[in-house]
DNA sequence: CTCCGGTTCTGACACTCCGTCAGATGGGTG
DNA sequence: CACCCATCTGACGGAGTGTCAGAACCGGAG
């Protein structure tokens, strides 16, 4: 599974790899103009500059280009979730999450396209989306779960928490939130003003510590 | 626009007012079984049992109809935004919270397939579907946000807290979770779980309250 | 330089779906 | 029963899908 390959399981050399970045790139950018719904092969092929057929030698449809793309993510993410791995503890602790947070959400704002993707056929239960949600939001459910058991530990946190719904909720909140925040701004929330407060619930609700 | 019209803007009557509503339900089990990129509107004439032209006589494309399908969501919503405006100081107000959670929960797992396409076109920015977003969002989001503003009020909650931010991320969390539900589950965290932890998040960030 | 062999690309096609119309259908009313 | 108007649909031109067989391309080998 290391190699690329065309839909014919034919392992690709270098012209090819260049065509199939091509038609990657031209996916992305018709994702991120006109939405999940209206993207068609023969747009893509169009973008690209070459014929249909060429595409279809690479996908098998436009979901699978975007497939494609969601692989992607994993690995452009991962010095991200490495933030989440420190000791978030005390004053410092803020601090960390608030980077956290903006990275992340800067993370958002460059991938919105192909995460909305991602999220919509996990939710609607396709697996192999569903794989790659797993892969993507796992190190960030492994961090942030170890952070509230550890508060646990030393009785900061209830019992009665559960550490995955916590981590979940948080995560929701870092997946949704920047969704939402032309309408904040509209109304006068900065992005500085939602990152600040999503740090803070974030490092209260994972270390236990007051809502200061 | 309060009366239903044809795409021609005609006023309909009663016998075409039930073909439509048997082609929003056809969409919605569609919608449910195959998923947003995958529903035609030959398929939903098919289901139906009707020629694919009555489809359009009613609705632009799918889209629009899975839109209308959105539409009914505010209301349906309503009683369980009414939940959000009680008192949730004090431990009885845990209560209330968990009801609330609960509830909301079993809205979505009720409305999941059209309430993922509201939220994904509205993510993307087209604007009918972010009015619907709105109207959906805004009970939920003054209520959480009054919530906290009168913390703020009673120095329960820190003022460089954004009180907007607060409520969304809270949203968020309502928002995502009912869609990793199965996942926590596989990993030993039941439905119970989630809303407990879900209402104590809620609780203790929108009055301040600590996370007992 | 030219020819060769494998790799990559594409024209052309059959098929399905889209979206529109003019006209057929049907059920309620006098 | 006959009419009328709301409703439905057959039929069509156009666009997108997906598949081939063969054309174009490219990097050696001679």
């Amino acid at each position: 599974m290391s190699d690329t390959t065309a839909t014919d399981g034919r392992v690709i050399g270098e012209r090819a790899l260049q065509t199939r970045r091509r038609i990657l790139d031209a996916t992305a950018a018709l994702l991120r103009e006109q939405g999940a719904l209206d993207v068609k092969a023969m747009d893509v092929a169009r973008e690209v500059g070459t014929s249909p057929a060429t595409f279809y030698q690479y996908f098998a449809d436009v979901e699978d280009a975007i497939f494609a793309l969601a692989l992607e993510l994993p690995e452009k993410v991962a010095p991200i979730q490495t933030q989440f791995e420190s000791d978030w503890s005390g004053p410092a602790g803020l601090d960390l999450a608030r980077q956290a947070v903006s990275d992340y959400t800067d993370f958002w704002d460059e991938n919105a396209a192909v995460l909305r993707v991602l999220l919509l056929r996990a939710d609607e239960r396709d697996e192999r989306f569903r794989q790659v949600r797993r892969d993507y939001n796992a190190p960030f459910m492994t961090a942030m779960v170890a952070k509230v058991r550890s508060a646990q530990d030393v009785g900061r946190i209830a019992g009665a928490i559960d550490a995955e719904a916590t981590a979940g909720a948080m995560l929701a909140a870092l997946d949704r939130l920047p969704n939402y925040r032309e309408g904040f701004e509209k109304r006068g929330t900065s992005r500085e003003a939602m990152i600040e407060t999503v740090a803070r619930l974030l490092h209260s609700s994972l270390t236990g510590e007051p809502l200061s």
